[in-house]
DNA sequence: GTTTCGTAAATTTTT
DNA sequence: TTTACGAAAC
């Protein structure tokens, strides 16, 4: 087969279309690789450092390598350990092994760290004093328990709130500190002091509820090494290969967890992008590329800089943008791509417009790339709501990526509660979440008061509910419920004892009456029973698949997987179309076009990341890791105001815009009418009116001259001030798009359609329109300006 | 004790 | 715009 050719179609994963391999041998593989790659795949034993720059290939190195080490080696597939940073890499990973053997590479254990370690937990939780049903917390479990926690401590939740608590919390368990490091780091801080009380409380109450959060699962394996030498010993035997993908990435205790497994034999092959290290403020420490090659003595370093993906336009802009970094390992890539398209920089007038030109013009490029061929990549994920609704409205399909997990949608969590208590009975949180839905008569004040004598009796809640009619302080409907939930969920055990996942959750469902319970909830009942639908055919799909060698109940792995795995990467809107996510979840991944959206100070790079230093050099990783996914076209766009939580903030240009090489660029700016901010938001009430003619309906790409009064587009200059923070102001009193507020203007609200202005009254941010709606049903309508979100109803233009 | 309504606060990225 | 929490009503 050819390689040069892998990624030829445009299609987000890389590895989809690639032809089944039936045999190929390695001969023929290894010619098609350059000298570095060829030199990484070649290396079978002892430690190598693989600098991999993006698109370089390190996949296509990894995977050759494995298979190499299974097919050339001999070594057995069971005693390789390969990890990888998301649980769609590692399938990706496995696949494609697999298609290069020719077979399932049965026995490779391949995974993200956490479900790694969770599986190695598994075998040694009692070690630990856990027992292998352990529950994983996800972070509204965490943060409960220790909003309970904190309750108990007597502090005020309001003032020190769980998150915050639960954040210097896991901060130090990245970093591998103890409640007392924690607290003498900096003894000054209120928070920081009730955070390390509460984490010295921490450990114990997990234990008892025989439990682990997402830090954990990486804190416990390293534990066990450093305290259990003989623990150690055996798992060193374990493997005989190490794999580590985006080694960047990896925080203290991953690094450690490498290190023990991995100082015996040496046989570690990290790959790592310094570049693209962008998990800093979840604890990853790039350090640990130097650290490496310190403690495995006689790391090899092999340098994959050449670029089978991007364009020389493309490469120009990210070689100049990372360029700014300072303390890089340091590496340029090269493409033999010369030349390409230019890069299109986007002024758009705000969030609305900016994602209306773009969709536009992606339907205008279809012509030269399929929709499946494009992305759009944002910061945040409050962002991709404006392009939702403009895809929606052109009819142009999208995957929406990431935005919300399936896992926590609140139906699905409560359903997953009452198996979670199945499987561990000890699982407090589970319990408090299961008993409320559906109600059954037991408020707060009842179930903190059941909490105590639980407590008193040295029990989880559920032993206590089982013997709930002890309880002579509870009123006796009170104990009722608790005996029958307690019966209720141990008849479920009976049944999960020798059922799959799928007929326990319909039991279960039937039991509880839930489809009646989310109907009544009102109008989202019936998407939340769609929801509920549909984790009962994933767990029934679920269960068909064959894990040999795994640990546990099915229903324990079905849980574990619903814990580990972000949201099946469950995506939603259209089979296939433009692709929607964060920079974050695009790395590793490319498309032919990508636009990358919401470029202005504030929000890319984020005012937060602007505090310090190595912030803003993370940001310009992100940014980095943006630009290079994009093979032949590269957008990058930025609003001049957009609205941010409620609030319409100005917007300048980001940095990261004003980096890229000017003779490479081509500035455009939409038409739309734009929304007035400054010194024109006193205009409002009266005479309004911006814009005479009706600009948003003009063809984005030209730049119009005047598209509206004496309003005049921020300069867009090399070499713009930048070093201070960017602190927006939000602006006042106006709204998104500028409907000229006079009577007898035709606007458009979200829930009531079309109407007309009837009158005005108030002001400021108290203004307030009155609107007839076309929709007899909405009538006439008052409607609080700053909040209704009123747009010009420009229906007419097409009609 | 529970439900409902209203007001206030809040929004980074992911395992 | 959505969610979270608190107070008042049921």
């Amino acid at each position: 087969m050819r390689w040069s050719r892998e990624n030829d179609v445009g299609r987000p994963v890389s590895t989809d279309y690639l032809p089944a391999v039936s045999h190929t041998s390695d001969a023929d593989l290894l010619d098609s690789l350059n000298p570095a790659q060829r030199e990484a795949v070649e290396h079978l034993h002892g430690p190598i450092l693989v600098l991999a720059g993006a698109g370089s290939g390190k996949t296509r190195v990894l995977t050759l390598r494995i298979a190499r080490l299974i097919e050339e080696a001999r070594v057995p597939a069971d005693r390789i350990l390969a990890v990888t940073f998301t649980n769609k890499a590692a399938g990706e990973m496995k696949a494609r092994v697999g298609r290069l053997l020719g077979r399932d590479p049965a026995g490779l254990w391949i995974g993200t760290f956490h479900s790694l370690s969770a599986r190695l937990l598994r075998r040694e939780a009692e070690v630990l004093g856990f027992t292998r049903n352990f529950t994983i917390y996800d972070e509204d479990d965490r943060n409960a328990l220790i909003g309970r926690l904190l309750t108990e401590g007597g502090y005020d939740k309001k003032k020190i709130t769980p998150r915050a608590v639960a954040g210097i919390i896991s901060g130090a368990k990245n970093r591998m500190q103890d409640p007392d490091e924690l607290a003498r780091s900096n003894p000054f801080d209120m928070l920081v002091k009730a955070a390390a009380v509460v984490y010295e409380q921490l450990g114990p109450a997990l234990k008892t509820a025989n439990a682990m959060d997402f830090d954990d699962l990486l804190l416990h394996p390293v534990k066990l090494f450093h305290e259990h030498p003989d623990r150690l010993e055996a798992w060193r035997h374990r493997f005989d290969h190490i794999l580590v993908d985006e080694f960047q990435d990896t925080n203290l205790a991953q690094y450690r967890l490498v290190r023990f497994l991995g100082l015996g034999h040496g046989n570690v092959m990290a790959v790592g992008d310094d570049d693209q290290s962008i998990y800093g403020w979840r604890g990853a420490q790039v350090g640990n590329m130097r650290e490496f090659q310190q403690d495995f003595r006689g790391t090899q370093v092999v340098r994959l800089e050449m670029n089978y993906r991007s364009t020389q336009v493309v490469l120009d802009a990210a070689n100049q943008v990372i360029a700014q970094n300072k303390g890089r390992i340091g590496k340029t890539l090269h493409t033999t791509r010369s030349g390409g398209e230019p890069i299109t920089v986007l002024a758009a007038a705000d969030e609305r417009d900016e994602a209306e030109w773009i969709v536009r013009e992606l339907q205008a490029r279809r012509q030269d790339w399929a929709y499946e061929s494009m992305a759009v990549l944002y910061r945040t994920n409050a962002q991709s709501r404006a392009f939702e609704e403009q895809f929606r409205r052109a009819a142009v399909p999208y995957r929406l990526i990431g935005a919300i997990s399936f896992y926590d949608r609140r139906e699905v969590k409560d359903l997953l509660a009452y198996l979670r208590l199945v499987v561990n009975p000890k699982d407090d949180e589970a319990f408090v979440r299961a008993i409320a839905v559906p109600k059954r008569g037991i408020g707060e004040a009842s179930l903190n008061s059941f909490a105590l004598i639980a407590r008193r009796w040295n029990k989880s809640l559920l032993e206590a509910a089982r013997q709930a009619d002890a309880a002579q302080d509870l009123r006796p409907n009170v104990r009722n419920a608790l005996l029958a939930f307690a019966e209720l969920i141990d008849r479920l055990a009976q049944f999960a004892a020798i059922e799959a996942p799928a007929p326990i959750l319909e039991r279960l469902i039937e039991t509880i009456e839930y489809e009646k319970v989310l109907i009544e909830e009102g109008p989202e009942g019936a998407d939340r029973w769609e929801n509920v639908k549909e984790l009962v055919a994933g767990a029934a799909e679920w269960s068909e698949e064959v894990e040999e060698g795994a640990e546990g109940t099915a229903l324990g792995r079905f849980l574990e997987e619903a814990a580990l795995i972000a949201a099946p990467d469950k995506e939603q809107g259209d089979e296939e179309g433009v692709t929607m996510m964060t920079l974050h979840t695009a790395k590793g991944l490319e498309w032919p076009v990508v636009v990358m959206a919401g470029m202005e100070e504030g929000l890319f790079p984020l005012s937060r990341a602007l505090e310090s230093p190595e912030g803003i050099e993370e940001e310009r990783r992100l940014a980095y890791v943006g630009i290079t996914r994009s093979r032949d076209k590269l957008y990058v766009t930025w609003a001049r105001s957009r609205r941010r939580g409620g609030q319409l903030m100005p917007g300048i240009t980001s940095r990261f815009v004003e980096d890229l090489p000017a003779e490479r660029v081509e500035e455009k700016r939409t038409s739309a009418l734009f929304t007035p901010f400054g010194s024109r938001s006193s205009g409002w009430g009266g005479q309004g009116g911006y814009g005479g003619q009706g600009g948003r309906g003009g063809q984005g790409g030209r730049p119009s001259k005047s598209s509206g009064g004496d309003w005049r587009p921020p300069e867009w200059t090399k070499d713009a001030p930048s070093a201070s923070p960017y602190q927006a102001e939000p602006i006042e009193n106006t709204s998104q798009t500028a409907p000229r507020l006079v009577k007898g203007e035709r606007v458009r609200h979200r829930k009531f359609g079309s109407g007309v202005i009837q009158g005005l009254s108030g002001g400021g941010k108290d203004l307030k329109v009155t609107v007839l709606f076309a929709d007899p049903e909405f009538g006439t309508k008052n409607l609080l300006v700053a909040y209704a979100g009123l747009e010009r109803d420009d229906d007419w233009e097409s009609a």
